[in-house]
RNA sequence: GCGGGCGUAGUUCAAUGGUAGAACGUCAGCCUUCCAAGCUGAAUAUGCCGGUUCGAUCCCGGUCGCCCGCUCCA
């Protein structure tokens, strides 16, 4: 039978049974921020605790037989914004972008470039057009449009000037020999004796430039910067000298703090250092649930190696990160591996491969959920040079030998990660009451079991309440006592708890409960004094699984 | 940010220029010895602001949010 999992349907699940609430929900909602309720709280800890367990407090066995060395950080979100200069993201992040009215496009304003003929004649020109097009546009191309345009086509005949610049030069050369030329004999033409006195005089300008996908003038709007980065004031008087920014991503935090990590924590190349946290970005367009939000949480690790092992390294972690999906319940058939095409590549990285998961609004395609990229030694070359500190790193065995180590980022979101394992688990059945079910596996399951009195009569609630207190010491629990089972079964099943512990009659006598299985359904009689053990087995599944693949 | 579509209980849907109904869910009670049973009862909605109108959930404008496409992206 082939599923058919809705995106809707599954927002509706986490706002029914509280996992995952708008922000700010009763008043409306803000856009690409969400809550977590109690269920997709339990959740994210769950997945969040065991990349922390698989990372620092029990790393994989390394190529030589011994466990890897990593520790972890919680930095700051809000860092020197310095730093934000050195890792490029206040230049990188701050693009100004300009629409077109006309063919509904979007551009990079600094991306495109602006013909000015270097002399205006009236008999030639005809009303003066200022010809826009792409910076990456080739001679031969630009040619042909002036020629459809009916302008010069004779390149040589025109200064090349930055869609950006516009306002400047408006501005500020009016009275330049070559600057002059065009607008003042447009403002002749109006009947305008000077271009400054115009408060708008760019906007005329622009308003004569033709777009690159157009053939009327005046359909570019004005350019806007598009902040990637949130930014806040530290202090109470908001300036531009106390102006510091979130941040965008979890990794610099580490990078800021490779000197301290290895001066005061014993650790030596090769090694990791691990950190979760939130991030910020002022996402354009928000969309598809979680997905792109702008507040997101990111679980990174920075693995610092040398130079020669690095392909080694490289390809130990896109195994064991592999292993790491698959253990908490999202299988490899789902995931989609791509070597980042070399023309995509970020600049500073020389290899990079995304783990993409097939999500419910992916369509054919899919997602990225994580990606791992050798990011070279680029970020404490960079730090080190914006902050003007040493961040070499002293071979011990060679103190000679100093060295900035190489990187391997394995950078995967853990609230894409719960919205995987949220598409994953929700399974349609609709032979069972509840139509459908969430096949969390136990170890990531927000309620690892549910204690079900058969009736809320007789002496089944005490012995409940007496395995609830029991368990609930070691496992997430619920107590359900009310209704009919087969309700409080239905309930279970959609919030994906994997067993229930049932007290009924029998229990009185011989001590032992019904344990029901969610994705079957069926049923066995354990020991009440076995269901710890049980359930400790159960849990144990997951991590079983994941030695025995390696 | 642009273009298109949409906004009614928790969810999925009805209806109307004269103040809103259902199903399921939730809660309470009865019943009930294993899968949302049955019976009784209860609570809960026209996203927000403004305009037109005697009267707006319905028409108009704005805003916020959602969905699709563009753009962007962990």
């Amino acid at each position: 039978m082939t599923q058919i999992k809705d995106m809707k349907d599954i927002v509706a699940l986490c706002k029914r049974r509280g996992f995952i609430f708008a922000a700010s929900d009763i008043y409306g909602g803000i856009n690409g921020f969400w809550d977590f309720g109690p269920l997709g709280t339990e959740l994210k800890n769950n997945l969040r605790d065991r990349w922390w367990k698989d990372m620092v407090l029990c790393p994989p066995i390394g190529p030589d037989g011994t466990p890897v060395e990593i520790v972890g950080v919680d930095s700051a979100i809000i860092q020197n914004p310095k730093c934000w200069e050195a890792s490029g993201h206040v230049g990188g992040f701050n693009d100004p972008m300009v629409d077109c009215k006309e063919s509904k496009k979007r551009y990079r304003a600094d991306h495109l470039i602006v013909y000015l003929p270097k002399s205006y004649d009236p008999e030639m020109d005809g009303a003066l057009l200022f010809p826009c097009f792409d910076k990456d546009e080739t001679p031969e191309d630009v040619e042909k449009r002036l020629k459809k345009l009916n302008l010069r086509s004779d390149i040589s005949q025109y200064e090349v000037i930055s869609f950006v610049d516009i306002k400047t030069w408006a501005y500020t050369n009016p009275n330049d020999d070559y600057g002059i030329s065009h607008p003042k004999n447009y403002c002749e033409q109006y009947k305008i004796d000077e271009l400054v006195r115009i408060p708008d005089s760019h906007k005329i300008l622009r308003d004569r430039i033709i777009g690159p996908d157009t053939k009327t003038v005046g359909t570019l709007g004005e350019p806007r910067m598009f902040n990637m980065m949130f930014h806040s004031y530290a202090g109470a008087a908001a300036g531009e000298e106390n102006k510091v920014y979130l941040r965008p991503e979890t990794c610099a935090g580490i990078f800021l703090n490779f000197k301290n990590v290895v001066d005061s924590s014993r650790v030596k190349v090769p090694f990791g250092i691990a950190q979760i946290g939130k991030a910020f970005r002022n996402e354009v367009t928000p969309r598809n649930f979680i997905f792109r939000s702008r507040e997101f949480e990111q679980m990174e690790l920075e693995w610092f190696c040398e130079e020669k092992d690095v392909p080694m390294w490289f390809d130990f972690w896109v195994e064991q990160r592999k292993r790491f999906w698959e253990s908490v319940g999202v299988p490899l058939n789902k995931l989609h591996f791509l070597d980042v095409p070399k023309e995509e590549l970020a600049h500073y990285s020389s290899r990079t491969i995304d783990f993409e998961y097939q999500f419910p609004f992916s369509g054919e395609g899919y997602d990225e959920l994580e990606g791992i990229a050798h990011r070279g030694n680029f970020d404490l070359t960079q730090h080190q040079e914006f902050s003007k500190t040493k961040l070499e790193y002293m071979d011990p065995q060679d103190p000679k030998n100093r060295y900035l180590p190489h990187v391997i980022e394995p950078s995967s979101g853990l609230t894409r990660g719960v919205l995987a394992l949220l598409s994953e688990a929700y399974t349609v059945d609709d032979s069972r009451p509840s139509g459908v079910y969430m096949n969390f596996t136990p170890e990531m399951a927000p309620k690892k079991a549910a204690i079900l009195p058969l009736t809320a009569k007789d002496d089944h609630v005490p012995l409940a309440q007496k395995l609830y207190l029991e368990l609930r010491e070691e496992f997430v629990v619920d107590l359900d006592i009310k209704q009919n089972i087969g309700k409080r079964y239905a309930r279970q099943d959609e919030i994906g708890t994997p067993y229930c512990f049932t007290i009924d009659n029998d229990t009185i006598n011989d001590q032992t409960v019904t344990v029901r299985e969610r994705n079957t359904m069926a049923q066995e009689r354990i020991h009440m004094d076995k269901v710890k053990e049980f359930l400790h087995e159960k849990m144990r599944a997951g991590a079983s699984a994941l030695k025995k693949a390696a």
